[in-house]
DNA sequence: TTACATACCTCGAAAACCGATGTATGTGTC
DNA sequence: GACACATACATCGGTTTTCGAGGTATGTAA
C-alpha cells in the first residue's frame, strides 16, 4: 500500500540478491531447500522466509533452471534436492559477470 | 500471477541496489530526481523508471534520509534538490558496510 | 510426551513495482 | 507558428512479489 519506507535498506538488497545467490550455491553444489536456507544465512546475512524460498526453488524448477530429485536420506524426512541444469549454468554465469560488473559501480561510489 | 519468473536475474538485484545506490549518489553531492535518473542509469546499467524513482524519493524525505528544496534555474524546469540529512548519512554509512559485507561473500561463492 | 531440529509446502493479505499518462518549460528546426 | 524533443516533476492502479502463518511429517534427546 504505502511506497517503499526505505527503512531497512539492508533488507532490499538481501530480497533481490536472493535468487543469484540461491544460484551461486547451487553452482557450487546440488542441495536441497532446507540446507539452501542455512547457506543463505551465512551469505546473505539474514535468514530467507519459507514462503519465500520454496515458492522461489519451484519458479527455478518451472523455468528449467535447475532439476529436483527427491532423495531418501537413511534417517530423516526426504529431500528434494535442486542441481542446476545447462541453462541454469548460463544464466548463473551471465548474472555474475554483471553482478559484479555493477558491483565494482556501486563501490566505487560508496568509497 | 505468476511467481517469479527467475528470468531476467538482473532486473532483481538492481531493484533493491536501488535505494542503496541512491543514498550514494546523494551522499557525493546533492541532485533532484531527474539528474539522479541519468546518475544512476550509469551505475546500475539501467534506468530506472520514473514511477519507481519519485516515490522513492518522497520516501526519503518522508523518513528524514534527505530534505528537498525547490530550486529555479535560470533556464528550464524548476528542480526539486535532495540533500542527506544527518539521519541519512548515519543510513548510508551502515548500509555502506552492510553490502560490502555481503558483497564480498557472494563474490567468493561466485569465483 | 514434550520439545526441538530437520524438511517440505500453500494460502492470501500486504507491499512494492513501474508503465501509462499528465503537466510544464526550453530549445531546435522547418 | 507548429512540431518534435529533452528536461523535470508527479500520480494512478493493475500486476507482481514478498513472507508470516499455518499445515504435514520424521528423527532425536531430555
Amino acid at each position: 500500500m504505502s511506497d517503499d519506507t526505505l527503512k531497512d535498506l539492508e533488507k532490499r538488497w538481501r530480497k533481490s540478491a536472493l535468487p543469484l545467490a540461491i544460484l551461486a550455491v547451487l553452482g557450487k553444489a546440488p542441495s536441497h531447500g532446507y540446507g539452501l536456507a542455512v547457506a543463505l544465512r551465512d551469505v546473505l546475512g539474514a535468514a530467507t522466509p519459507e514462503g519465500t524460498l520454496y515458492p522461489l526453488l519451484n519458479g527455478l524448477e518451472r523455468d528449467g533452471l535447475a532439476v529436483a530429485e527427491w532423495t531418501i536420506p537413511e534417517s530423516g524426512p526426504a529431500r528434494k534436492t535442486y542441481s542446476l541444469t545447462k541453462e541454469g549454468r548460463a544464466v548463473l554465469s551471465k548474472a555474475s559477470a554483471q553482478w559484479s560488473q555493477m558491483s565494482v559501480n556501486l563501490g566505487k561510489l560508496l568509497s
